[in-house]
DNA sequence: TTGCGTGCAAAGGTTTTGCATGGCA
DNA sequence: TGCCATGCAAAACCTTTGCACGCAA
């Protein structure tokens, strides 16, 4: 840690507290406001490249936005699978050997190298698939 | 078809001409001005949003904003499992039977339903991998 | 004291929306 | 004629950048 200023471990609060919740930065700042620690959307945005780059942070390219969701790190810089629910915004971690073996066929019969941490696979979740369920019984 | 503008011509030919090559809106704005066919970047975000409704063009979320490619619809609203080059941005269709397996895994294991056409695996095409490996040798 | 982080404001870019106009059915 | 698409302009966003100031080391 180089350098530790109370917007830094702000920013970084919130994101522990929403765990696997991702946040967009407007958002983030929103919360900020509202907790009396007020800070600026620049210094968010700033803060956040730089948890991104360190990989303490996952950084989701969505539609409106980008999205940022604390990534508390098992294995030190381990490639993890990114599942998103397209519902509820929510991305969870996914250590799956077919997952793997998956992209290691890729590689070798199809010549394409996937990037796990670029990559999202979007979907439903569970939750989401439920609710899903029971509206189109309506 | 319920309607043919020629504007609504002009957008799509400019898709099929780039086939595989996906292009940004504003991008194509300025094809169809150079070529002496201005469209307003209103109406070429319209067609483009009904194009992808249909599933005639992909709809690709980057960080620097959407990429729409053309989508010759081989057998009609067949899921398609989409490969994204990070380095050269181009976007290749892949029918993969162990990739749809993968899915299906995912679904009864994992409770988790992939939605093919939001998903895209991100990483690195064979043309831009070897490029990226000579450049390493320097 | 030095340098980096911060805040504010402005700019840049994509995308959406409102409204009057014009063309196709 | 009636309706829908178009064009233009403005607005709404998110995000980045410049610059002066302040705080941490």
């Amino acid at each position: 840690m180089p350098y530790t200023t109370k917007q830094r471990q702000a920013v970084l609060q919130v994101l522990e507290r929403r765990g696997e919740r991702p946040v967009a930065a407007p958002e983030l700042a929103d919360a900020l406001r509202r907790e009396g620690c007020p800070v600026g959307l620049a210094t968010i945005y700033r803060q956040l490249e730089r948890l991104a780059e360190t990989g303490t942070v996952h950084r989701i390219t969505t539609e409106t936005g980008a999205l940022y969701q604390y990534c508390p790190r098992r294995d030190a810089g381990q490639a993890c699978f990114l599942l998103r629910c397209a519902a509820c915004g929510r991305v969870e971690h996914l250590d799956c050997p077919q997952l793997r073996s998956l992209y290691q066929h890729l590689a070798a019969e199809h010549r394409f190298q996937v990037d796990p941490r670029q990559t999202v696979l979007t979907g439903l979740c569970a939750l989401c698939a439920e609710q899903e369920a029971e509206h189109g019984e309506n």
